[in-house]
DNA sequence: TTGTACGCGTTATCAT
DNA sequence: ATGATAACGCGTACAA
């Protein structure tokens, strides 16, 4: 360490850069200068090594999802996450998770690389790293499938969300009333379902209108597409995000069926989608941003040691526009 | 190193773990199952600190694009070199650099932290870190502002390209052709606003209907009506990007001006954007999936000591939709 | 082909 | 409050 050139011994200059307490106001000075006139930029890994601490934590997203930015979940997640992060002295490593090869994130994750995880992906896949939790800290977005009794999770009440979302179209008078469902692999998918049912259910309505998607607007189009196949009547539709709303709509538009005249749709997360469709969706707002600003607080709590609870449940509400 | 206890020394387990040559394939069994028996996973503070290598790139985006992820450009691009890098042993550290602390992303980069780096933000702050690519491997997405005689990068030739979109209102018999530009502090905003003069002078058009946005939507509805309010006759729009396209678009539906009926729209970028107005955009392809691509294998060749071409340039097109 | 021994740059422990 | 010194876990000459 050259820049213990500038007077005192290695050890010191390490409690200055740490700054340490009890540390001579004079001896920091000097130091500093000396860093500075060096351009002296401590070593990471060495630091790491004898610390074992990274400074860096990973934010885990599915390959899968083939173009994972192009859904503003993950992009505003992410992005949030990253906004977070750049306030604190942590870095962020972006782990694109291929479900081809668990191994690679995990002995990534396990490897030392990392102080901590924020795992973005809730697919209920193989996942053999969730199993990763009781060696590094992990807080993921949304109830893992497994192992939520000892997980480290901020969510929304997905179900209670949906619940008062379908309650929004039984309320205009809608009695026939469609949805939309997300994959029945991952807790969203299934717990929005579930609230459609049981707010259509204590409404005595028809239950039978389901069609599964995957999230995407692809998808949304052909469930719209197969619902109205079905040659029922519909006047109300639940999709259980955006995109898949924002989908359904372009369906409905391209057979002039009105929105929300003659079907009123209701979406779910309040995203970019929301507003770029026309007429702009009454949806479910999910908080997103503050979803990443709680993962990356409640991580970086359990990193210090601090406690933190395990779950984490955030409000939504309902914003009504144009659709519903 | 514990796999040792599997019968040979650690210096032989290094070398199998880095699969080097000459080594007994019995032996290099017997480790191999010790390590997997084991679990073990290698250190990556104590690799990176003997072998002074760190496996890992760091992507540098800007924060002052508030939202990074937003804008389809940054989006598309980090993806494609995450998916890129996903296949390789290195792994994509995700700088968000703040104009605040220019130091901070300056003192990551050049503290040991990765190999090599990837700017993918272009403007022409401050950015006194653009002064590291003498001691580190750097490839910038488009020409960097400053020190572009001995800098790698990638990008399209836009001024050719906006000429390209520009000659095509001249060819549909646009007479009085307008455009959004880009922000003048960087290279793409200077060069498309080029290209489209070039055309236009070349047609003896009239080159004065010019407005500045800073390539989000807002700015291109802005800029929209301020053309609009100039009072002048416009049957042609040429955008510097997609974004501020689609921000126009709107503007000129809201006031009931057809497209392209009574005004042809060009964008620029080919991305998400162009497809989800109404109608969809006539657009210059920007072949940004290739351009992420091309940086990751560059700057990997950098690292590996191999030769590269400092200037990479990717080929556009012109996709004919239903604007203009 | 394999083992020995040293060094990578920093923090932590223990004296002082 | 400061300084010596031993780890930290691995790569890599060099020797065998």
């Amino acid at each position: 360490m050259v820049a213990a050139l500038a007077g005192v011994s290695r050890s010191t200059v390490s409690r200055v850069v740490n700054d340490a307490p009890n540390v001579d106001p004079d001896i920091v000075k000097s130091v500093q200068s000396a860093i500075s006139t060096l351009n002296y930029i401590p070593n990471r890994a060495a630091r790491s090594l004898a610390s074992r601490r990274t400074n860096s934590v990973a934010v885990v997203v599915p390959e899968s999802t083939s173009k994972v930015f192009a859904d503003p979940f993950f992009a505003t997640l992410v992005e949030s996450i990253a906004q977070t992060l750049v306030e604190t002295k942590y870095t962020l490593n972006l782990i694109v998770s291929s479900e081809a090869r668990p191994e690679k994130t995990r002995s990534y994750l396990l490897g030392g690389n990392v102080d901590g995880a924020l795992v973005v992906s809730h697919h209920s896949g193989d996942h053999s790293w969730t199993r990763i939790s009781d060696s590094l800290p992990v807080v993921f977005a949304g109830r893992p499938f497994r192992g939520e009794g000892d997980s480290y999770y901020v969510e929304v009440n997905n179900q209670a969300a949906a619940a008062r979302a379908a309650q929004h179209l039984v309320d205009a008078g809608r009695t026939s009333i469609a949805t939309i469902a997300g994959p029945q692999d991952m807790y969203p998918g299934v717990d929005r379902l579930r609230g459609w049912e049981t707010a259509l259910r204590s409404a005595r309505l028809d239950t039978s209108l389901v069609e599964v998607g995957d999230f995407t607007q692809a998808s949304g189009r052909e469930a719209m597409r197969r619902l109205l196949d079905r040659g029922q009547r519909i006047d109300g539709l639940f999709a259980a995000n955006d995109q898949m709303a924002a989908g359904a709509c372009s369906v409905l538009t391209d057979r002039n069926i009105r929105i929300p005249a003659d079907i009123a749709v209701v979406g779910f997360d309040d995203d970019s989608f929301a507003t770029s469709v026309t007429p702009a969706l009454t949806t479910i707002h999910h908080p997103i941003v503050e979803m990443g600003h709680r993962m990356a607080e409640i991580l970086l709590a359990l990193i210090e040691g601090e406690p933190a609870d395990r779950v984490n449940l955030l409000p939504t509400s309902l914003v009504v526009r144009d659709s519903a």
